[in-house]
DNA sequence: TAGTGGTCTAGACCACGGT
DNA sequence: CCGTGGTCTAGACCACTAG
């Protein structure tokens, strides 16, 4: 059996993701069953009218997804497990909303606060300076979710109340050019003090799943610290990973 | 100021692995401060003596690293914040011996057992087969920190229970030539019930931090499951990340 | 307009895995 | 031994960014 594939010279999209696209939609789809060698770079690329390195740079960006397997001497084969999630920076709004959640969000504040010592840390800020500060409360179906509190250097967005119940702070930073690049996170757990557990409907020192994060853009600022708590009845975090070999 | 670098065209190391780790390392010890433009893909590899393409792969693993940022018209750049620690399947043993507390693991259990329903469609076995069990409490300074109970499909390693209090399980499978591909995880939280309280000196309905995950090799195959509580006091799961842009 | 990275070609030789 | 992927070369043209 022989996959169909060509590429369209005429397009704007790269030789390479032309190709990439089809060998993932046909893993996607099942034509390209797992355990499959895709075999001879060489004979593809002739196949194709394409030269190798075109074609290994293909492949090789489905290697980096997991989805394909080298092996020297042997060749290339569709990797057997369903690799389908890989790790990115979640968004709990878009989470939700893919888990056909429907979340609602409520702003409890959006106001600008002096950092402390622990935000300014965090968002490489002085001590005491204005910073954006937003406290919001996420649900689904009537029910509390997370409770989010998060912190903005000056002057990157403009935080419109309205904005941020309609969708999730990342798709707003994402609309304002903001390039993100990189974050650190800590997850961890503890008992809900008596504040938090009204805010979440859960009962004091009941078990809370706990985030913090810093969101860096492409030029290395922070533009985001973020402490989030979650109900654990109500969320966990779930990803998928792969090894660097 | 012109950075020091040379490839030496004698050695087995690639000769792009050699340029990314000294671009690396210089960036890592900051002689190339972040910021700085490296630019000129051309000039550098001129000035090296290599070809346009393996200078690119050497910038190209480091910008996969986060370490580098590539920007059309104007150059490549050092990241200003400091990425380190890539997300990686990580090892507890591996986190703790790297942190300086010299880990210890009582294996309580290390049997056969007939698998779970569970157990069976995490590792892709029939239900009722046998799967190894094994059961370790990680501790460090005398303070328990895990509980760890992970399933193994038969005839993949053998599990020697003073191998096991020596080390990681990761390393005994990397050591038995096991290829770890990816990795499915979820991380939660919840109430210890008083079995698992008085594991790990905790009280009865202290918050716990939950995880479960299953590996895969390069062929697919499942060849690990694994439910771990950790104590939230003495643990927290702590990364960096990429963003897919 | 000039300079950068993004893409692409048509070859080449080597190292490793399996036969 | 042969076939595979791994590495490398010396060019080329294009798209985007900045000044």
């Amino acid at each position: 059996m022989q996959l169909e594939l060509s590429v369209d010279r005429g397009s704007p999209v790269p030789l390479y993701f032309q190709l990439a696209q089809q060998l993932e939609s046909a893993i996607e789809h099942g034509t390209l069953t797992p355990g499959t060698l895709l075999g001879n770079e060489i004979e593809l690329a002739a196949r194709l009218g394409l030269s190798r390195p075109t074609v290994r740079q293909a492949i090789q960006s489905l290697v980096d997804k997991g989805l394909l397997v080298r092996r020297r001497g042997v060749g290339t084969q569709v990797v057997h497990s369903k690799v389908r999630r890989p790790l990115e920076l979640s968004s709990l709004y878009d989470d939700l909303e893919s888990a056909g959640q429907r979340p609602t969000t409520t702003v409890l504040v959006n106001t600008m606060v002096a950092a402390s010592a622990e935000v300014a840390a965090a968002l490489g800020v002085t001590e005491g300076s204005e910073v954006h500060c937003i406290e919001r409360l996420r649900s689904a179906h009537g029910e509390p979710i997370a409770y989010l509190c998060n912190y903005l250097p000056p002057g990157l967005l403009d935080l419109d109340t309205g904005q941020l119940e309609a969708t999730g702070l990342y798709r707003l930073m994402r609309a304002a050019g903001i390039t993100l690049h990189s974050a650190r996170q800590t997850i961890g757990a503890r008992a809900a003090t008596a504040v938090e557990a009204e805010r979440l409907r859960e009962r004091t020192d009941a078990p809370l799943l706990t985030m913090q994060r810093v969101t860096f853009d492409d030029t290395g600022r922070a533009v985001e610290y973020g402490t989030h708590t979650y109900r654990p009845s109500r969320y966990s975090f779930e990803f998928q990973l792969l090894v660097r070999n």
